[in-house]
DNA sequence: TGAATTTATTATATATATAAAATATCTCAG
DNA sequence: CTGAGATATTTTATATATATAATAAATTCA
């Protein structure tokens, strides 16, 4: 999402008494171990990808994900669409395309036959300073993530992918 | 951690030209496969319980995860042990300190040998209340990560802490 | 047509979030 | 004991973020 800052532990007090192997309260613990140490990744490699970010080029996180979305979709496309995909508010996307608009990396068309819609595009200069941007981006990730194996991440794929889908259909 | 708020998803255009395998160009395409996998698991789960906490309760989700460390530490922190702990700023935490100040879930007493530090503890009302948020907030997770099996867990657990340790030595 | 409804966007209020500067206090060498 | 440097917290400025209300445009349908 746009303006991933966060608070991030969501450490709570894990009583060991239950000795039960299998049970609900087992798995119920174990879920909230599980989603600790899956915030406390993600968190940690959020920040360090908005430091480089912010030390590197001129643009925030949240601004960088909506030039991400913007180029991957290969269109413009609505706020409503932008606000979809990076699973943030409306008035938050707003404010982001606000900016990008101020530095020209963006601009708003107002659609034809709909006047309600705002399509949202990159200008040259954005999808070129984008494409420098990436290139680092994925160094970075590259270089954190080095001690994983391809195993290692095709397997955390298929169990985040499990994850989300549980939460999906929960 | 605090206000876990986020744009999320760092979508990025993945050209799939190269198609050399193990290569140092393909890990770090998996990289960030993983990790913008990793990153909207995690966001659909922060924006599942948040929404939860606000429709049942009376505190932000930064503001839970500020009474968690507290409640886990079991004894008062000071505004830097909350900031680390939590992975977030120091001006971050002082905001959130006052609200929870305002509704008396905690209290700040100032240190008695160095009066630069406030410690932070939990109220009588603090305590209670927060018991009631993690009971309920347990029975979310527990819900959300149903699909997963005791193993799935366990193996996502040792991942993560893999990608974790990665991170912190990259 | 034109009122009711739907959809898309913006406005508003509040709460996070960071970085950097300011403030207050402490430690310790000299 | 005195001031330089270190540490803890708050303040400030700016950018996200949410939820909700308000606005605006388009659609539906009596």
């Amino acid at each position: 999402m746009i303006a991933a800052t966060c608070f991030s532990a969501h450490l709570i007090t894990m009583k060991t008494k239950e000795k039960s192997k299998g049970s609900a309260a087992e798995h119920s613990k174990e879920s909230l171990r599980t989603w600790l140490r899956l915030l406390s990744c993600e968190t940690v490699i959020e920040q360090q990808l908005r430091t480089l970010l912010r030390q590197n080029f001129t643009v925030t996180l949240p601004q960088f994900d909506v030039l991400s979305e913007l180029e991957r979709a290969g269109e413009p496309l609505t706020m409503s669409q932008l606000s979809t995909e990076l699973m943030v508010s409306n008035g938050n996307v707003t404010g982001v395309i606000d900016r990008l608009e101020k530095i020209a990396f963006v601009k708003r068309v107002r659609a034809e036959r709909d006047r309600r819609v705002q399509y949202i595009e990159l200008t040259t200069t954005g999808r070129k300073e984008f494409g420098q941007m990436a290139i680092e981006h994925e160094r970075w990730l590259a270089d954190l993530m080095s001690d994983l194996s391809m195993t290692d991440m095709a397997q955390l794929q298929h169990l985040l992918l499990k994850t989300r889908q549980s939460v999906g259909t929960g």
